[in-house]
RNA sequence: GGGUGUGUGGCGCAGUGGUAGCGCAGUUGACUCUUAAUCAAUUGGUCGCGGGUUCGAAUCCCUCCACACCCA
């Protein structure tokens, strides 16, 4: 090696060095005539398969049965004689040896690292020390990782890295691939417990120009061609309410990424995935047992289930849940009446007096508001309906049938969480103008995140929508419960990271 | 936005002012029915970025970056 060569070998990276020892590998197999990326493998089986089927497979015992497997290599012992590969099922160990796969063959397995993804073909045996093995006749690389995997006894830990490069965390941890392959059941699950209600799955604009259906700030971009400034949407409601009142189907939803331009934390990433339904003819008190039922069928059919365990909590999931009005939550936590409050000035006085300071609030609705989700809210471990919030805070909700003050609007936590909101949907169109004025008025006054006026929802609404019940909930925050994620990050398989200035 | 932490080779970690270490992975060899295989040798790091204090900084101080947790 000449000097200039050692400087430059100097220079590269400890990672480029082990990349570039394996880009070497890809020169050895070409000088064999293999290429080390073809093109499809015929599997005859998978590991859990074989696992299930030889369980009772005497240890020392050979069979004459033959198989194909393949998977990444996950661990090479006595200089590759025996290999652990991984599929989507599971674990196989591979047995080579030189009497089965010949002496060149074994020799060329120098150039299979851990990482790689390797079909194997040989005959089912259990070891002497009884681990399931295939005994390996040939085998073919089917792809040359060139770089190494985490370290295989403690695996990947560093959360970061975790989230920015989920693929190798899916690689090395059997955890995060359960999480994911749970999130996809339960949206299966939600998707055939509403099925065989007769609901009709449909999709609405994603770039809309007003973003409206919540409180909240939108993202904000540009059709080139159309010269239109758009924004993505916040909710799904308002768009699925417009289907009901054209009337495609009495009972529709949909299941869909919203997008909401706030912080970051444990419960919130700015993209994440919405249900929400509407079910005409129906009112908020169909959509709590139909929430519940949806919950706890999900839970029965992913865990097998209605109990479940979240952190240090055991959670009952069973219906009936538990149903509290939001105001006799707060008296009952707070002993504090807010009906005797005609005036948001007589509310804030009250809430002072239990210690929550409500300055920030505007309004008798929003001050209960805030006692309730400083006082109440943390104690709700177990599913409960909060039912009958103030009308000031429910834009969307129809006036509560015996309470002009309140809506027909319920929120149900578990674990502390919102993970449903519904009502008996607002259908009067005057009354809907109304309450989105009442909402450009704070926008006006400085509440950024105060509703959109969609006058085009209220059209539609003027061509009459029958009494509806809505109810949208937060998938993600139903994966954390059921899978015992304590961060939306473990369940979203791509969380939203910042940029790295290099 | 505020507070508290964390950031050291590909990965997991030690190192609180005096020449940057360990395990795994990698490389070379030995061994060949192993299970985090074993044994021997060995490559690899401007200690997140930048600045400061000091004879001397991974270590003390400051700015910035990223991440986590708690609070708002």
């Amino acid at each position: 090696m000449t000097q200039e060569e050692n400087k430059n070998k100097d220079s590269i990276s400890p990672k480029e060095n082990i990349r570039q020892a394996r880009v070497q590998k890809l020169t050895d197999f070409a000088d064999k005539g293999i290429n080390p990326y073809p093109y499809k493998y015929e599997k005859t089986a998978t590991a859990s398969e074989l696992q299930d089927k030889y369980k009772d497979l005497p240890a020392g015992e050979e069979t004459e049965d033959e198989y194909s497997v393949a998977g990444r290599v996950m661990a090479m012992r006595n200089t590759g004689m025996f290999i652990d590969l991984q599929d989507d099922t599971g674990k196989i160990q591979i047995f080579t040896h030189k009497q089965n796969v010949g002496e060149d063959n074994f020799k060329m397995l120098k150039l299979v690292d851990v990482g790689d993804i390797v079909g194997f073909k040989g005959t089912i045996r259990r070891t002497p020390r009884g681990e399931l093995s295939i005994k390996s006749t040939e085998y073919t690389v089917l792809c040359k990782a060139l770089l190494p995997l985490p370290e295989k006894f403690h695996g990947l830990t560093d959360v970061e890295t975790k989230y920015r490069q989920r693929y190798v965390d899916l690689i090395v941890n059997e955890e995060t691939r359960d999480t994911f392959r749970k999130r996809s059941l339960i949206i299966s699950k939600i998707r055939e417990f509403l099925a065989k209600k007769g609901y009709l799955e449909v999709e609405t604009p994603i770039l809309q120009t007003v973003a409206s259906g919540a409180n909240a700030r939108p993202f904000n971009t540009h059709h080139n061609a159309l010269d239109m400034d758009m924004t993505m949407r916040i909710a799904l409601e308002l768009y699925l309410k417009r289907l009901i009142v054209g009337g495609v189907s009495e009972k529709v939803y949909e299941i869909g990424k919203c997008f909401r331009n706030e912080g970051i934390d444990t419960r919130h990433n700015p993209e994440f995935t919405m249900i929400e339904l509407y079910q005409a003819y129906a009112d908020y008190n169909d959509m709590m047992e139909l929430t519940e039922n949806m919950v706890a069928f999900v839970a029965q059919e992913v865990l097998g289930t209605t109990k479940i365990k979240y952190g240090e909590n055991e959670i009952d999931l069973t219906p009936p849940w538990d149903r509290k009005t939001m105001l006799g939550a707060v008296q009952e936590y707070t002993g504090a009446d807010f009906n005797t409050c005609d005036t948001a000035q007589a509310a804030h006085e009250l809430a002072k007096s239990i210690g929550v300071n409500t300055e920030d609030c505007d309004s008798w609705g929003k001050v209960i508001d805030k006692v309730f989700e400083e006082k109440v809210e943390p104690s709700l471990i177990q599913p409960v309906h909060i039912t009958d919030y103030p009308l000031e805070i429910s834009p969307l909700a129809k006036v509560h049938r015996d309470n002009k003050r309140l809506t027909e609007r319920f929120e149900t936590r578990v674990n502390g969480w919102e993970i449903a909101n519904a009502f008996s949907e607002l259908t009067d169109p005057i009354d809907q103008r109304a309450r989105f004025e009442a909402q450009a008025l704070a926008k006006a006054n400085g509440d950024d995140e105060a509703m959109e006026i969609d006058e085009d929802f209220i059209e539609a609404l003027e061509y009459g929508m029958p009494p509806t019940g809505g109810m949208g909930m937060g998938i993600d925050r139903l994966v954390m419960l059921l899978t015992d994620s304590q961060t939306i990050r473990d369940v979203i398989a791509f969380p939203t990271m910042k940029n790295i200035s290099k």
